[in-house]
Formats: C-alpha cells, structure tokens, sequence
RNA sequence: GGCGCGGUACCCAAGCGGUUAAGGGAGCAGUUUGCAAAACUGUCAUGCGGCGGUUCGAAUCCGCCCCGCGCCUCCA
C-alpha cells in the first residue's frame, strides 16, 4: 500500500514518493531555546516522531534532522533579563527539552544541529543570494529581498501586495522593503556576534533551518515539517532562501501539525494559560499525554482539558486492563497456527489476522494514528469477548491467539510510543502520578483500609462501607478480591 | 480585508463516491458482588451545520448561506 501525505505546499494529499528510492530526507523545525517548553511542542515532537517512526516501521531508511535554534533575539533579551550567559541559557533549556523529549518516548533524530555551530555555512548560503541578487547588504546587515524572488508565497498561499497592504511591519529605513527580512544582523555592542564580510553579527531567524537541512540532507529533500504557524513567514523564507540561493527545488512536501488549545482557548504566553510538558508530565502518566496526542489527527486542533486527559487515560487503562488479562495465558512453546473451534475463536482470529492490515491501511493515510488506534480497540473488545467465555487457557488457540497479540504489541509500540510498558508497571505508575498529584498518602489510605477489613471480619459493614464513602469521596476506590484483600485505586 | 482549516450521537473523535456511519468516554441494561466499586459484554446517529446541485448512488464532489477557529507580527 501507498503512503499518502497531506502536503500543504499543494493543499492536497498526495502520494509520497521519496526521491531516492527507499530513503527519506526529513527536516523538522525544533526549538527556540529560550524557555520551558510547553505542550504545542510536545505536539509537534510527537506527530514527527510518529511519522517518522512509521516510515521507519515500512523499511524506508529515514534521516531524520530536528534542530534547535540557540542564537536570536528571543535568546539575547531573556539572558539579560536573566543575567545569564545566552549560551548557558541555551544549554539549559536544550537539556530541559531533551529530558522532556525522553519522559514522553520521543526517539532521538538522526541528527540534531545547532544554529551556532553552521555559522560557515548560512554565511555561504548568504554570499550565493547576494550573488543570486536576491539579498543586498545594508548598514552591516543583509536582507532578502523578497520581490526578487518570483515564487514567493507559493508555500503560504499569499501574494506580496496584499502582505504589502497587511502592513503591520515597523518601517525600517535599512531595509528597501518593508517585507524584506534579514539573512544577517550586524552586532550591537554587547551582543553576541560572529565574523562574516559584513563585519560582526549574527544570522537572522530562518536562514539557520534552510542551512541546515539543505546541509545534511541535500536539496531537494523529501519532508519538511513544523507547526502550522511555522508556514508564513518562517518556511516560505527557508523556502526563498534555499530556493534563491542553490536554484532549485527546496523540499517536495511540507507537513503541518496543528494547534493546542487549553479549555478552548489558544494556549498563549499572554493569555498566560500555556503549560509547560513537566507540568503536565507532573499531574498525568507520560504515556496517557502522547496518547492524548496522537488520539486525533496530527492536522486538527486538540484541546487539553481534565476531561479530554480522563478520557485518554481510560482508553490507555483499557489497553493494559486487555494485557494484564492475557497474563492468565500461559506461554507456553510458540503455537504457529491454531485453527478456531467455535464462533467467538473464529470472530478473535478474524480480528487478530485483519489488525495488522487495518493498522498500516490508516497509517499510510497521511498517518491516521486516530483511525489506527480505532482498529486497535475494536479487536482489544473482541479479544475480551473471547475471554468473557471462559475459554480453557492452556489450548493451543489461546496460547496462539496470545502470541499474536503481544507481536502485534510490539509492533503497536514501535510505530506510535504508546503501549510497550507491563501492564502491572503501567497502572503501579498511575497510582503514583494520582496519589502525588492530589495531595494523597499512600500510608494513610493503606491504614484505612485495614481498618476497613477489620470491620468486615466483625461483620461490621456498616463501618466498613462508612470507610469506602470517605476514601470514594477523596477518589479512592476499593476492589475487594475473593482472598480478603482488597486492591485501590484512584479514580 | 486576504489566505487557510473545521462543523459527524450527551462529550472527544475517525470517515477522502458504494456492504449495517470506526473507536474512546459518559448514560442505560446485563454478568459479577455482603452491598458496592472495578472489570467485561450489550445498547446508544435512518443521521453527518442549513439549502440547493452533480451522480444509479454523497457525511464524502460542486455552489450558496450560517457558525466556530487559525494565520497574515515572535510563536509548535
């Protein structure tokens, strides 16, 4: 099967041919690393990760490059306000967002470049667009100069006059246009700088993500992706830029994530209701957020909200309430082939053997990680049907029907990062992430709830059940198992 | 104003011209239980913002209208 991918330069789904035949060329803008990295990063990251995953999965050879942008103004205003050397606030923060990157199984690049360390190169890359006479220098600083270039505002869809006529862009007397941006900015005193035949500065936002991806990946290459508010200006310059300076194609599809709301609000740095990924790392299990994340499509908005996070830990508690089942299953030796008996076998191995194809079909649709997650559940209902019926164990058919699922486990795993932990490891966690997060002692409810059992011995339900209000009410809930004893949980 | 995205059950969310409109949550019913909870199963849109059109056939294509949202300025 085909892998079609919406691509945003054409605004249609297209069919995604690498240019070389069995590799991929993948460029994904990463940070600014000024700050704390708050959800719609997380987002991106993982919508790239998955993508990337799965054409990992189809046997392409991916080279996958995310860069992080450690020189800009962004960076040199909040390292005064901070007082903090700008390249250890960089250090900082790139630290932070790996750390981030790592608790939510988002798999390293290929390759992760630094702005600072292709100064050479976007250097280069400037001098063949002043040569191009797409950029003229100017006080020091160079710009592009956009009417030069005939095909800009092909990626965004806008053309020059009516962005003209937008005008709200500060008039800049060094610039002849004031859509022109700047390639090279000459230093101020203090800031930091590098040489270049300009005198001393340093590159402007965009140049640094044309540099590098044409860099390592050479041009054209295959996906660029990167939020969608990254399409204008930010990709339609590394679009000029690279299109202006080599001559040729840039990149053949560009992909978009889409937004994070919060409560149906953009989630914005003056709205101050943005949240940062240890925040919310901190009050939901790390894999109920990439499931959030990868429930709809990476295209379309998601809103976080306490219901939309419930929502997603239930179905990833479904998941593992299915594999902590199966663990009454033994093992046994591999079964190759197991032929169904009865009705519910035949409707589980049916399911089972479809699953896979189901998977890749959505996947391959421009990554339908929703739809793919659809066809995991249904046979996940299937599969606890097959065992409501009380099925022996120990025959050939449940110990194949097993096997088949945890391959299928694996393979889940791999392609969306979600799914790959013991069921026991996974709900252990929860309670801790829920038991922390509300204020709650681990202590205190253990000792309420032998206080509980020894009321049960005396036959004392009422104060039993007295005890099961109170802790129900603080969102303790009790299970009490055949033996005597009795499991918790938060709800 | 320009460009773009979307409106599918109580909520979230797939669906990309053709069998009964995925899946998750909530609700309800059943199984289970000292009573519960949890779990599991079943059930839950003759309907896809509205009106027209194309087609043998439309949630899916086209036109108009209504309503949300994003970008056009730093932003994932």
């Amino acid at each position: 099967m085909p892998i079609r991918v919406y691509n945003s330069l054409t605004q249609k789904k297209e069919l995604f041919k690498p240019i070389k035949k069995g590799k991929v060329g993948m460029y994904v803008c990463g940070i600014t690393a000024y700050d704390s990295c708050h959800l719609g990063h997380a987002r991106a990251a993982v919508a790239f990760d998955v993508i990337y995953r799965y054409l990992k999965y189809r046997g392409l050879d991916v080279t996958y490059v995310r860069n992080y942008t450690d020189i800009d103004d962004k960076i040199i205003n909040r390292a005064k306000e901070t007082n903090t050397p700008w390249n250890e606030l960089t250090e900082s923060y790139i630290r932070e967002y790996q750390e981030d990157m790592e608790a939510l199984n988002v798999l390293k690049p290929t390759k992760e470049p630094r702005a600072t360390e292709h100064i050479k190169q976007m250097i280069q890359s400037i001098e063949a667009l002043i040569k191009n006479k797409v950029a003229y220098e100017s006080k020091g600083s160079v710009y592009y100069a956009v009417r030069q270039f005939k095909n800009y505002g092909k990626l965004s869809h806008k053309n020059i006059e009516e962005l003209e006529s937008g005008a709200r862009i500060e008039i800049d007397e060094t610039k002849k246009d004031p859509l022109d941006f700047a390639l090279w900015k000459a230093a101020k005193p203090s800031e930091p700088s590098w040489d270049s035949p300009w005198g001393k500065g340093r590159p402007g936002w965009h140049i640094e993500c044309s540099t590098m991806s044409t860099h390592y990946l050479k041009q054209p290459f295959d996906i660029h992706g990167g939020g969608r508010d990254l399409i204008f200006p930010h990709h339609e310059n590394e679009l000029a830029q690279a299109e202006g300076a080599a001559k040729k194609h840039f990149c053949n599809y560009f992909l978009h994530n889409g937004f994070i709301n919060i409560n149906a609000e953009k989630m914005s740095k003056s709205l101050r209701n943005f949240k940062t990924i240890r925040e919310v790392v901190a009050e939901h299990h790390p894999e109920v957020v990439r499931y959030f994340l990868i429930a709809a499509h990476y295209g379309s908005p998601i809103d976080y909200t306490q219901k939309n996070m419930a929502d997603a830990r239930a179905a990833v508690d479904r998941f593992y309430l299915l594999a902590g089942r199966l663990q009454s299953i033994s093992d046994g030796k591999a079964v190759k082939v197991a032929s169904p008996k009865d009705d519910l076998e035949k409707e589980l191995a049916k399911s089972l053997k479809e699953l896979p194809q189901k998977f890749e079909a959505a996947m391959d649709e421009n990554f339908n990680t929703a739809q793919a997650l659809g066809s995991i559940f249904e046979t996940i209902r299937i599969f606890n049907k097959y065992l409501d019926g009380k099925p022996d164990l120990n025959s050939p058919f449940a110990k194949w029907a097993k096997g088949q699922w945890n391959k299928l486990q694996k393979d889940f795993c791999e392609v969306l990062g979600v799914f790959g932990l013991e069921a026991s490891f996974y709900f252990k966690q929860i309670k801790q992430v829920k038991v922390s997060s509300q204020g709650l002692e681990q202590d205190w409810i253990e000792k309420k709830i032998e206080e509980r059992r020894q009321a049960r011995l005396s036959k004392d339900f009422k104060r039993g059940d007295t005890i099961r209000d109170e802790l129900s009410k603080m969102g303790v809930e009790l299970k009490d198992r055949p033996d005597g004893t009795t499991e918790w949980h938060l709800r």
